[in-house]
DNA sequence: TATTATTATCGAAACGTTTCGACATCCATT
DNA sequence: AATGGATGTCGAAACGTTTCGATAATAATA
């Protein structure tokens, strides 16, 4: 455990200045390429390594990326922001980042409810992912932090962000339905103020009114509260209160799906011939339920990898600007949905009423 | 953006010198309450909070634990380690840190392998979670840093670890397929050189020989490669390529007895009736896969969150005492075993030769 | 009463970098 | 021959804390 070399003894060995052996370790300025190479010799042959806080006091660069997730959205058993955070972790290692995880409440208040990372200036940008209390985005950006949203985005403010493409996904969706034959499609929404899920929504009405399909009101969800597994099982009873009965379901994410799906069992329906359930973001589990679950595939870890990659940018970057990622969508076919067939749903709808 | 104040700020706001201020924030020596008050109001009214880099240059500290996994276990994929990670994420800010994750390779060379955050002197303290080079081990020890071993131990050599109960586990396993009357259990080890595999192999022969059952080998496999999926499909083939059926088979972890019961259904065979398969570790998609597979719960998060308890207490104390926490395990019941049936077993047997 | 502990505060020296301005040299231009 | 822009190196001043030893005052002990 002897003392680790500093800059000091670098400079001492290579016969040269701090600050000349400071430009060579940052690559910065001018260097002739035989001093380069003696310092280099020096660093090799101590085993010297910068340290990390020096290097941050002297230059105000922390070396982490902050990432801000909202308490809801965090519960360990959320696969989807999960799958965001672990992606941010990988790809922040190719560029030498770490990434400090913090999440917060739905309300603000300064001082009380300001990461601490951000109070003791420990990250040098930050990753929102989800939705967050506006005012904390705001105070964020007054510090002058490089921010980068994933799977969110604040109206009328412009940030960079890195977005999926709802509307395609929706798209694919409705029209993997109506390829097979449904026109009864219903739409479980959840929680419609969440800016992917309010994209989902209208892209679901757009591409019913474009096959020229009724939009019936009844087949519609859009009031429950969240987007988990019982939000899903509720709008499905609360479409059949209302007395009508589609033979296909886009739910807006696989959550809400398993919990639809769940409903229809209880109901003793067989999926997917007495109905077709398509769902959104592909979680891990969807592969696995019985039946397995047809969905629009996101890809999550690229989109934590990709946010890594655009704030890094930003951070390195001497112009603030604002530049927003889409990243594509795919649908996965599985065995949740099936062609449409007039008589079971007639049949099983009169043993409804 | 006015400039943040500094602890100077403070000092000269309170009439008082830096390092008063330095001590009231710390709480370490002696301070008045009359002059703590006259700090924390300055403080207060300034809004000052200290920056992390100085504080770590000075206090050769850094607020953040190391998290340092092997690469084969951090397959993204991987929900295991995953889930522990998770959990110490979660810990870590109940104790002000911040979780810092690396992966590692197998191999270990100086200094091309070394963690840029144990080069950057960027944690106070390591988590290593599962099976890692001893020599980076080794290393971390010399470097006078707390280590903390999760799931995983050192043969030979004492750390502080977090291990689940894998004997306690493989009991329960056993004696489960045992009280549905089941004697012929097969064992499908995977990678027997992990420890904690080892552990759950010699529990599971102790367990049948305690029952007076009969060992046969030809029912075991400890020979694959690793402990994945496929291993699972591998061994049960392997088992029955030896010419022989077991009624029930205890798979080393969850994702082999999930590929233990693709390949069984592969053959045709329904489960539980078939074969009764017992995993182990409870991942998530365990509970929704064909039937739900009945296995042996383990704690992930909350060994996460024990690691880092236990690691930020020894990172405080002065003392360093080696410690070792037992995590819990469960039984979990569900659809995948059954009670042994003489006739099936047989008929099925028979259709196999 | 003299001596020693305890409590309270302070000044100054680290901690190990980056960065800025100064200076010197060299080469190309006028 | 004088001027000026690149190029290369350096010294010194930050950066914002903690910590150690010194000093002083107060309380406890002999």
């Amino acid at each position: 455990m002897g003392k680790r070399p500093t800059i000091r003894d670098v400079a001492q060995k290579a016969g040269l200045s701090l600050s000349t052996v400071s430009l060579v370790i940052n690559d910065s300025g001018y260097v002739s390429p035989e001093t380069r190479e003696k310092v280099l010799q020096a660093i090799d042959e101590l085993g010297y390594h910068p340290s990390r806080a020096a290097r941050g006091l002297a230059s105000k660069t922390s070396g982490n990326i902050g990432f801000i997730l909202s308490e809801d959205h965090f519960s360990l058993a959320e696969p989807f922001y999960t799958k965001i955070f672990l992606g941010t972790e990988f790809e922040a290692r190719n560029h030498n980042y770490y990434i400090l995880l913090t999440t917060v409440g739905s309300r603000f208040r300064e001082p009380d409810n300001v990461p601490r990372f951000l109070l003791e200036r420990n990250v040098d940008g930050v990753i929102i992912a989800g939705r967050v209390n506006e005012k904390l985005i705001a105070y964020i950006d007054r510090l002058g932090l490089p921010i980068l949203l994933v799977d969110y985005a604040v109206p009328k403010k412009h940030y960079s962000s890195i977005q999926m493409d709802n509307r395609k996904g929706a798209h694919l969706a409705v029209e993997h339905l109506i390829s097979l034959g449904h026109r009864e499609i219903g739409f479980l929404g959840g929680d419609i103020s969440h800016p992917s899920i309010a994209e989902r929504y209208q892209a679901y009405k757009e591409c019913m009114t474009d096959h020229n399909l009724t939009l019936d009101s009844r087949l519609i969800v859009t009031e429950e509260s969240g987007t988990a597994v019982e939000n899903g099982s509720n709008a499905l009873r609360t479409i059949l209160n209302r007395g009508v009965r589609p033979s296909a379901v886009f739910a807006a994410n696989d959550a809400m799906a398993i919990g639809c799906i769940q409903e229809a069992k209880v109901h003793g329906w067989k999926i997917p011939d007495d109905i077709s359930v398509v769902g959104f973001d592909d979680i891990d589990t969807s592969a696995h339920i019985e039946p397995p679950l047809t969905t629009i595939k996101v890809f999550k870890e690229e989109m934590g990898a990709a946010a890594v990659r655009t704030l890094v940018q930003a951070v390195k970057a001497e112009t603030r600007s604002v530049m927003t990622v889409h990243m594509p969508v795919e649908l996965v076919v599985r065995k949740s949905t099936t062609r449409y067939s007039g008589n079971a749903a007639a049949t099983t709808r009169a043993s409804v009423g």
